[in-house]
DNA sequence: CTTCCACCAGCAGGATGCGCATGGTGTGCT
DNA sequence: AGCACACCATGCGCATCCTGCTGGTGGAAG
């Protein structure tokens, strides 16, 4: 895992720093708040271990504030030596993850910096997409209707997965062309209709509801029910 | 959010479950770790708030330890009047995300099930692998090295991953053969050292460190350092 | 030094994916 | 009814691309 532990006192941080490098992480240490806020904005963390209080304008708080209104989803442990009840639920409120009162146990700090490591990155995108019965899964490049698996083309593949990312609404043929074809023009050919029709083919033949519907003269839509 | 609360104190469990009703969450009580479990396991909940000591058998631990085999993986939040450091490890290292400590202040125990929420669920699996400077990304079936993008055949990336898979481990020729090509006997040819060399290509070259290493007589290993 | 193992360049067979064309079907308008 | 238009389906050929083998070379181990 790496980690980044923004801590101004030195010590605290030495001791920190070590224990968790001994566990086997790697560790970035920042002084103050402005070098830890350009250090996890700017690296890939897994995981903040943040002093609440910081020397320098930016304090902890501040910090996670303005890495989560930048998207930024790091999971964050608030450090602190303010055991309040109302500071620490400040903390958590702010988009902390944990909060850890000094003085702490560090065999407490690991297991927590452990937890928060166990849940996935947040920015992790959907990897299966499903309307009604009919599943993707982007990982496998595998599709599946009703549990049945279904073997299925690139070219169809990727044509399939633009209309379930457009579930229950129309996708226009020129749309098609451009996100599926990556074509900028009007081939004159029945390109769309061909692959269209084999999809059908695939999914639809042999299930009562079909899936995959056309819009006249608009273009093809893909939706469960309705 | 739905929450399943498993507290045996009925007091405790009142006033908890009306507090967290009135932050606007669905909260659902059991009184026993038997029936959380099985109402745990059956239900899908977002999170578990679960008293670290529980009557009949079945106790906070125990019941996350059970729901993590099973491959449920809902956020825990252990309540507990163990307040011990070798206590609250113990509850996090059994795969519980936070430990409160009784008794709490109901503002923290919200903010800290609140933080638990902002979290998302958790059945994704990895979709990219990393090994030094080396990405494979599952989901767009891509590779970068240092930041630049290597094209790579699909039977090369199937090597590649199994090798990312076992990174820092030798990889047997058998292996290979077997999760990569599908072969359960010895082709007699030396399919895979082409293979391998084609990698190396790919991946290596231009590069001053190389990840792919031969075994002499075991097979091969991929690692960034060492 | 010898032997074995691993490496790599080139080659050719083969699979397969892809798009086009053709003919068919249905719908709506006149 | 007749016509025009949009959409559907099948077969075919092209072309690309992948893959595995051969055979000669380099280097490590004994």
């Amino acid at each position: 895992m790496r980690i980044l532990l923004v801590e101004d006192d030195a010590e605290v941080g030495r001791f920190v720093r070590k224990g968790l490098q001994e566990a086997g992480h790697t560790v970035e240490h920042a002084q103050n708040g402005r070098d830890g806020l350009f250090m996890a904005a700017s690296e890939g963390f897994d995981l903040l271990v943040l002093d609440r209080m910081l020397p320098g304008g930016v304090d902890g708080v501040r910090l996670v504030e303005t890495l989560r209104t930048q998207g930024n989803h790091t999971p964050v442990l608030f450090l602190s030596a303010l055991a309040g009840v109302d500071e620490r639920v400040k903390g958590l409120k702010a988009g902390g993850d944990d909060y850890l009162v000094k003085p702490f146990a560090f065999a407490e700090l690991l297991a927590r910096v452990e937890a928060l490591g166990r849940r996935p990155a947040v920015d992790a995108p959907a990897t299966r997409l499903r309307v009604a019965d009919l599943e993707l899964d982007l990982l496998s490049r595998t599709v599946t209707r009703g549990g049945k698996k279904i073997d299925i083309q690139p070219r169809e593949f990727r044509l399939l997965e633009h209309l379930m990312r457009h579930a229950g609404q129309v996708v226009t043929r020129t749309m098609l062309l451009e996100k599926v074809w990556d074509y900028h023009f009007d081939p004159q050919t029945n390109v769309i209709d061909v692959h269209v029709s084999r999809l059908r083919q695939k999914l639809d033949k042999g299930f009562d509801k079909p899936l995959i519907h056309t819009v006249r003269n608009a273009g093809y839509m893909i939706r469960g029910e309705g």
